[in-house]
DNA sequence: CCGGAATGGTTGTAGCTACAAGTTTGCTGG
DNA sequence: CCAGCAAACTTGTAGCTACAACCATTCCGG
């Protein structure tokens, strides 16, 4: 820990620059279209559409924030106000009394319906419209490994590779 | 805008997810690392970085804000903290009296010193030392792509290609 | 040379996130 | 069977960002 941290050279700098300006002004972006079309945050909207997917539109507290990267302070306050707001509800789970489930209401199910075009069709012009076949793949690539120095436990591998095949089992 | 909008198939989706989990999970992993360490922001270290390295350490708001890819509000409220932390100082242009001048204090110039080996040991560890260089030349394409579309003015661009060969003379 | 638009900034405020505590329920060893 | 620790949340609060408003200069056409 006494230093002897080389810097960065050209070639790393240079993507790194890419990298941070995309982290910088990727979520502003996806933010300002859902807030002006439908009020919601990138984040909101992501929470909704994991519901969304879930069976019975159900998840718990824990599940939903790990799905959704957020800790679990960030995710009760979210929603929070997304039941205040009628598009979730909240009731103790029946097996595990401490846990709480997070359900979507016909009104939150609406709403992803009428979010979800819109930001789609921003994703895509930003993102993947502009990438090749093969610049998807690389991303991916890239991501994984990135993931993986972040969570070490491969936590989150668990669904970022539940797209990836559906024929292969569980990562081994 | 009748919708239209063709869904994400499955290597799209794959991609995605991996960049929205990096969006999500990066910056607070910077963060917290130059936050208990230095007790700095990743955006505020990105500032003083920058001014370290202009002419006379000393920028334009505006232009220390497209290089940092912020908005002049959200920059003028970071720096009139840090000046206040004793940082960084402001006073007017000369050449152009509406605009200010924030140049880098001998504080400042200590604080960059003292935060830049951490955050470049965090950047390594998560991002540069993953990637094969292969990989970091397909991500400065990918960052090139979207930023691309985020600003079609190509304004950042100036800065974005300026690692990227001595050699060539500014973009035609 | 003057009225309006554009440039360059600052400030106020609402809303979201991170961090730190606190609470309840479940588990485990002795 | 109970002490203590862990799991699963919730809540309080400080701090940062976005958005909107505002003010001061500068530029530009007629």
């Amino acid at each position: 820990m006494t230093t002897n941290t080389p810097w960065l050279d050209r070639r790393q700098l240079r993507a790194w620059i890419r990298l941070r300006a995309m982290l910088e002004l990727l979520p502003g972006t996806l933010d300002t279209q859902l807030r002006h079309d439908v009020d919601l945050t990138e984040f909101e909207y992501t929470a909704l559409a994991m519901l969304s997917e879930a069976p019975g539109r159900t998840m718990r507290m824990t599940g939903l924030a790990q799905r959704t990267n957020a800790t679990l302070p960030r995710l009760s306050h979210v929603v929070a106000r997304l039941e205040k707001r009628g598009l979730v509800e909240r009731f103790p789970c029946p097996e595990n009394r401490r846990a709480t489930n997070a359900r979507l209401t016909e009104a939150g199910w609406a709403k992803v319906l009428q979010a979800a075009p819109g930001h789609v069709a921003t994703v895509r012009r930003h993102v993947i419209d502009v990438l090749t076949d093969e610049q998807l793949d690389q991303l991916t690539a890239i991501g994984d490994a990135v993931l993986a120095s972040l969570d070490p436990s491969g936590k989150g591998a668990v669904f970022y590779t539940h797209y990836d095949d559906e024929q292969t089992g569980p990562a081994s």
